[in-house]
RNA sequence: GGGCAGUUAGCUCAGAUGGUAGAGCACCGCCUUCACACGGCGGGGGCCACAGGUUCAAGUCCUGUACUGCCCACCA
């Protein structure tokens, strides 16, 4: 049978359950992640496990749930989102903390209205043949309809969040918060309506804001056209848009060009229409761009705006907001902009103004939603005046919010730094409409929470809300309180704000973030969050970032269903160091699945053993209805007190790992944290301890007692700390052994993280283990590498380096014969070395390996010269090293001494080495 | 233009306070050892982008260079 066809045989039988184990065990031979996980899922939410009950003393821990778009699909960026979160809330809940991890969905306006105007269109229909009304209606349908999705998705990555607290940006109370929030900015004066040249989408028919527009470089040119001036000649100006020049109201120079000196003040005639233009001086016009003179148009253009306002010129629109050429325009009036471009530099080109032109590379805003080019458009929106709650944003941080890791508090500092006011209101109709209302009687504005019966100054019954729809980052900006019953006060919002901490990515640090910290320190004062955690971006295959309606997502429930919640969840938490540009590989996640079988693997090892034939077992596993003892005494009892050098060492590191991985949780150092676990369950546990403990079990009696009580503390504590990580596979082990553990709780999410144990750290003890390891490890590398067959028993010599080693070996002696498959094995410190032998050193401990019967002497001899070549160049380095005056004198003594004494070690084994090589000598 | 990251094994990436380089996958050899072939044991593979500097000692600190990526601003 090839490999390939065992693979296949093997899978078959457990796919079928029909493993040769089936009825041996109560866990099935190989973990299949989707039934587990799908009951559990069940229970958790059946017994309503993580709605927190009355605080417990001490500091509750509160997390709000970056709210997904309601019609959205789980990407592979919020599985991540969701991991750090749970494995957050998990922990806190073992530290003994109340935890509160509240769910809820964002109506994403413009995103939910492209999706559904895409399915009218499907029908032939737009959402002004079905008006305002039925649309929104048709929008709340769509949202019923597929809000279940994103729902169940969360639940598919096992996030701990609390259903009966979830909510909506667009429910009841969330929109009561956010029209209160609105009145009041607007009594304070923070919130305005204006003019303002604004980033216009003629697609989505809305305003946005400054950082919805993303942008890109797109190949261009640019144009040099001749301006004639008043008094006689040209002055040449340079534009990538020619289509604007019918909005041009001056042109501009900067104030110390000397080619111009003479100009300013002076006019200019535009082209193709004959105004009069002003030649004015700006500084902020770059000489040495193009020709330096620039035309000002500031109905078109930013940057033309903002000198518009400063030298008083006129607004001229010749752009509509349909992207076409208004009446104004001439006779280029009612071309879309693309035709108006080419007719406009015809007509330039027959009037011999056309000088010429170049490629130019530059970059063009374009909608984050639907990808059209952005216009810059005049028109008037509701803005609200952030200064002065940035202000307050940027001196919560660090006093208040910490933000991990705090290199972005430079990022956040910065744009809190250059905050321009935030353009609210947009042009669509699915979201929180404007809580403005004008008198159609007397033109008053009213600004009230709830429709006002009539106009207070005029007593007007004629009342017209404002059409427009608050930006969906408005509402998101006051999630943090808003979801905890904000405005009323008390409850939820009194024990859990401020949260504990934000979980983000960093690329919603502006849209999302800073708003949050501004609105919360403006009607709470306190900041919303005590800290911020921003982790990596996930990308997808091509390093393109993944957004909700760019359609480039990965949907992880693709990996889920192939490895499994744990298994996806494990991988994610081993990259949450990274501080960016995550790009998932699948092969990476088929990896750690590998690790949760093993997990698996180990605890029906363990069930095996620890069901005791003379006492009660539990039926089934999953369900953890034991409740008795398996031998009658506590089991966790006395274990420290349990002889035996792999006991004792497997506790000491159990105690390190219980320590190390807290630690790397509570600084975001997930990895670590991860890489703790994973070297600890498969390194040493299974590797090893599982190993060592198979005697014991054969053994019978007390030795298999204590092995026990050993494995079975250690396998639960190991639960433990891996559930934050991955809570299913520990959930359903963790039940299977409750009936060993004296009839504990068997939902392990309601387990307290396990108590230290100190009289189990023993350093002395875990050096004495590390010694035999290596002993072992080198007498299978020379098995391996000298081709002696696995089932070949041998006979060795070993000559420890003193007696204390030769003590331990000698009370190792059974664990040595049997994990190096020895038959004989002499301890002797002078003993006689067999002729032919293999030879090495391992720990000081001369190792020899008698080759009688099996020889291969120029094996042997190559593998001598190969181990020789190493302690060569190692002993070479260190003596460089101990050469040198300065290492000796000024390193700390104890790392000199330690090269010492390992220089010595390896002279001494390359000596050994070379004599034993001189009896391979043909 | 300004800022910030990254550059470590064939690939994807870890390497906190400086002390002889790690993981997963891939690769090579042996093994159907009674938890696991999604496995076991062993092995090969890296002058840690480049150039200087600080230090007894630098992947790790400093300076500069070169690529790559991201963020912000934007030049008509």
């Amino acid at each position: 049978m090839s490999k390939e066809e065992r693979k296949e045989a093997a899978e078959e039988a457990a796919f079928s359950g029909q493993g040769p184990e089936e009825s041996e065990n109560f866990l099935p031979r190989g973990y299949s992640p989707r039934e587990v996980e799908a009951r559990w899922r069940e229970r958790w939410e059946r017994n309503r496990t993580f709605t927190p009950v009355a605080p417990a003393e001490g500091e509750p821990f509160s997390i709000v749930i970056p709210p997904p778009n309601v019609t959205g699909n789980l990407h592979i960026g919020h599985a991540f989102n969701l991991t750090v979160q749970d494995l957050l809330c998990r922990h806190a809940r073992q530290m003994g903390r109340t935890v509160l991890w509240v769910p809820g969905e964002d109506h994403a306006g413009i995103a939910t209205q492209n999706v559904v105007e895409r399915r009218l269109a499907a029908e032939g229909k737009s959402r002004h043949d079905l008006g305002r009304e039925a649309f929104i209606a048709r929008v709340w349908r769509w949202k019923e309809e597929y809000g279940e999705n994103i729902r169940a998705q969360i639940k598919a990555m096992g996030a701990s969040v609390d259903w009966s607290r979830e909510r909506f940006t667009m429910d009841e109370g969330l929109s009561r918060a956010v029209r209160r929030v609105f009145v009041r900015l607007h009594r304070e004066g923070l919130i305005y309506r204006g003019d303002y040249i604004v980033n216009w989408c003629t697609r989505c028919h809305t305003a946005l804001a400054d950082d919805e527009v993303e942008y890109a470089e797109l190949p261009g040119k640019i144009w040099n056209i001749r301006y004639p001036l008043e008094e006689g000649g040209f002055i040449g100006i340079a534009t990538t848009r020619p289509e604007t020049l019918p909005g041009d109201s001056a042109v501009a120079v900067h104030p110390e060009d000397e080619r111009y000196l003479g100009l300013i003040g002076k006019k200019a005639v535009l082209p193709l229409l004959g105004r009069r233009l002003t030649i004015l001086a700006d500084s902020y016009v770059d000489r040495s761009f193009g020709s330096g003179a620039l035309k000002v148009t500031p109905a078109h253009d930013r940057n033309d705006w903002e000198l518009g306002l400063k030298h008083g010129l006129e607004c001229i629109q010749v752009i509509d907001d349909n992207g076409r050429m208004k009446e104004n325009a001439g006779v280029f009036a009612g071309l879309p902009k693309e035709e108006a471009r080419k007719k406009v530099l015809e007509a330039l080109e027959e009037a011999g103004l056309l000088e010429g032109e170049r490629e130019h590379v530059h970059n063009v805003g374009h909608c984050y939603r639907c990808g059209e080019i952005i216009e810059p458009h005049v028109s008037t929106q509701w803005f609200v005046a952030v200064r002065p709650l940035a202000e307050k944003a940027r001196a919560a941080v660090p006093a208040e919010t910490r933000i991990y890791p705090d290199s972005w508090s430079r990022t956040y500092y910065n744009w809190m730094d250059n905050i321009r006011d935030w353009c609210i209101s947009r042009q669509i109709w699915w979201g929180h409409r404007i809580p403005a209302w004008t008198c159609r009687g007397c033109g008053e504005l009213i600004v009230e929470e709830e429709a006002p019966a009539a106009c207070p100054r005029c007593r007007g019954k004629e009342l017209e809300q404002d059409p427009d729809v608050l930006d969906t980052w408005f509402s998101s900006a006051l999630w943090p309180f808003s979801t905890l019953g904000w405005p009323d006060s008390g409850g939820d919002l009194e024990t859990f704000y401020p949260t504990s901490v934000l979980v983000t990515g960093f690329d919603i640090i502006f849209f999302w973030v800073a708003r949050m910290m501004m609105m919360g320190l403006h009607f709470l004062g306190k900041a919303p969050f005590r800290e911020v955690y921003i982790h990596a971006l996930v990308r997808d295959a091509k390093g393109d970032k993944m957004s909700k309606s760019r359609g480039n997502v990965i949907n992880p429930l693709e990996m889920i269903a192939k490895y499994g919640t744990d298994a996806l969840r494990f991988t994610l938490t081993a990259f949450a160091a990274m501080g960016r540009d995550i790009r998932l590989s699948e092969e990476r996640i088929e990896g750690y699945r590998h690790f949760v079988n093993k997990i698996w693997n180990a605890a029906r090892f363990a069930l095996m053993h620890l069901r005791d034939e003379t006492g009660p077992c539990p039926e089934k596993a999953g369900e953890g209805d034991g409740g008795r003892g398996w031998s009658g005494e506590n089991p966790e009892a006395g274990l420290e007190s349990i002889p035996g050098t792999h006991h004792e060492w497997i506790l000491h590191r159990l105690e390190e790992t219980k320590r190390a991985v807290p630690a790397a949780i509570r600084e975001y150092r997930f990895n670590d944290a991860a890489q703790e676990l994973y070297k600890f369950v498969w390194s040493e546990l299974c590797d090893w301890y599982l190993e060592l403990i198979k005697p014991d079990m054969q053994a019978g009696g007390l030795p298999r007692e204590q092995a026990r009580r050993v494995l079975l503390a250690v396998l639960r504590e190991t639960m433990l700390l891996l559930h934050p990580v991955m809570p299913f596979v520990t959930a359903e082990i963790w039940s299977a052994l409750s009936g060993f553990a004296g009839g504990v709780s068997p939902d392990i999410a309601l387990e307290p993280y396990p108590a230290a144990r100190p009289a189990c750290i023993r350093p002395a003890c875990a050096g004495r283990m590390e010694m035999i390891q290596a002993v072992i490890t080198a007498l299978r590398t020379i098995r391996a590498e000298l081709n002696i067959a696995p089932s070949r028993a041998l006979r060795v010599l070993i000559r420890p380096a003193d007696e204390d080693r030769a003590a331990v070996l000698e009370g190792h002696r059974s664990m040595l014969v049997r994990l190096a498959r020895l038959e004989e094995l002499r301890l002797e410190r002078k003993g006689e070395a067999p002729r032919p032998a293999a030879e090495q050193v391992a720990a000081g401990n001369e190792i020899f390996v008698s080759l009688e019967g099996v020889v291969d002497l120029p094996a042997e001899r190559a593998r001598l010269d190969k181990e020789l070549a190493k302690l060569e160049k190692e002993r070479l380095l260190l003596q460089g090293k101990l050469e040198n005056r300065n290492y000796v004198e000024k390193a700390p003594a104890e790392l000199v001494e330690r090269d010492r004494r390992r220089v010595a070690e390896l002279g001494a084994a390359e000596e050994k080495l070379r004599g034993t090589r001189q009896g391979f000598m043909p």
